[in-house]
DNA sequence: GCAAATAAAGCGAGGGGTCACTCTTTTTAT
DNA sequence: ATAAAAAGAGTGACCCCTCGCTTTATTTGC
C-alpha cells in the first residue's frame, strides 16, 4: 500500500499501473492479488486510511502549526496531490463518495468540539467552512506547488471569529 | 467539445473513451481527429475553456447569489466534478497545471479589484482565500451531491470583513 | 528434536480485452 | 472536377488479471 500510495501521489490513478506497483513494491504481480483483488480495490484501501491532520485547538499557533504540517507533507510525500485524486474519484464513484463523506464528517465533528463556547450555535457552519478551506490550501499547493500559509491562517481564523 | 465534457463531468476524464465521446457528438471517430490530434488535446481543449464565474462585488448578496449560481450549475451539469477532475489532473499534469494556474490567478486578479479600499492592503490575502473557498464548495458539492450554501456565504463574508 | 505433511506466500509468463489512434473509402461542398 | 470533411472498420500497444508452479513457513506424528 505504501508503493500504490506513493504511485498514485505522484502520478493520479489512471496513470498508475500495476506493473508501476508491482515495481514500486518489489512483489510481484500474484503476490499482490494475493492481498487485493482488483486495482480499484487498492485504491479504495488508500483511500480509507487517508488521514487528514487537524489542529488541535482553535487558536492562532495551532491553526498556524497545522497549516504548515499540510504544507510539509505535500512536500515530502505529495500527500496534497494524493488528495487531489481521491477527491476527483470521488466526485465520480459512488462508494468512494461514500467513504470521503464518513472522513468529512468525522473531521467537522472533531472540528466542532474545538469551537469556543461563545461561537457554539455557529459550530456547525464553522466547522464546515474550516474543513472546506483547509482541503482548498492542500489543493493549491497541489496545483501551484509550495505556497506560503498565511492568508490561509488568517481567513481560518476570520471564520473562527467571525 | 460539448459531448466531452459532459463524458468528463459525469465519468472523469480515465472513464471516457474515445468511443463514448464519439457516440455523445454523434460524430465519427475520423471526424474528431481532425479537429483534435488526441485525447490529451480534447481534455486541455475543456480545461483551458473551463471558465468559473465569480461575484459583481463583495456584498453579502452579490456572494449569496454566486454562490447560488455554482450550485445550480452543478446540478445542472455536474460542473463541480468537472471541476474535481481537472484540479486532479493538475496536479499530476504540468501542462495542465499551467494552464490552471493562470486562470486561478486570473481570478484572484479579479477579486482584488472588488476588494473595498478599506482592506486594500489586504487584498492579495483575501482573494487568495474567497477564490480557494469557493473552489472548495464546488469540490464539496461534487462529492456530497447538493448542499446549503450558507456556511459558506457567512465563511465568505467573514474573510472579506477580516 | 526431527522429518514429513500441510498450509501460506510469492512468482511471472500469458490471455483476454479495451482503447487510442490510423487509414482507406465514401460523402459532401466548392 | 477537385478538395475538404466524415465515416468506421482495423491495428497494435497496453494493461488488468489469472493460473500453474516454486519457495518459505507452520503444524503434526513419531
Amino acid at each position: 500500500m505504501d508503493a500504490a500510495r506513493a504511485r498514485f501521489a505522484s502520478h493520479g490513478f489512471a496513470h498508475t499501473s500495476m506493473a508501476d506497483i508491482v515495481t514500486e513494491s518489489g512483489l510481484s504481480n500474484g503476490a499482490i492479488y494475493r492481498y487485493f483483488t482488483s486495482k480499484d480495490e487498492i485504491v479504495i484501501a488508500v483511500c480509507e486510511q487517508g488521514t487528514e491532520a487537524l489542529p488541535r485547538a482553535l487558536t492562532a499557533e495551532a491553526v498556524g502549526g497545522f497549516l504548515d504540517h499540510v504544507r510539509t507533507r505535500a512536500r515530502d510525500t505529495h500527500h496534497a496531490r494524493l488528495v487531489a485524486q481521491i477527491y476527483a474519484e470521488a466526485a465520480v464513484s459512488p462508494l468512494l463518495a461514500a467513504v470521503v463523506q464518513r472522513q468529512l464528517a468525522a473531521l467537522r465533528a472533531a472540528i466542532v468540539e474545538l469551537v469556543p463556547d461563545s461561537r457554539r450555535p455557529q459550530a456547525g457552519q464553522i466547522a464546515e467552512a474550516f474543513v472546506a478551506l483547509s482541503i482548498s490550501y492542500s489543493l493549491q499547493l497541489a496545483i501551484r506547488g509550495d505556497l506560503d500559509p498565511a492568508p490561509f491562517t488568517a481567513a481560518l481564523l476570520a471564520i473562527i471569529k467571525g
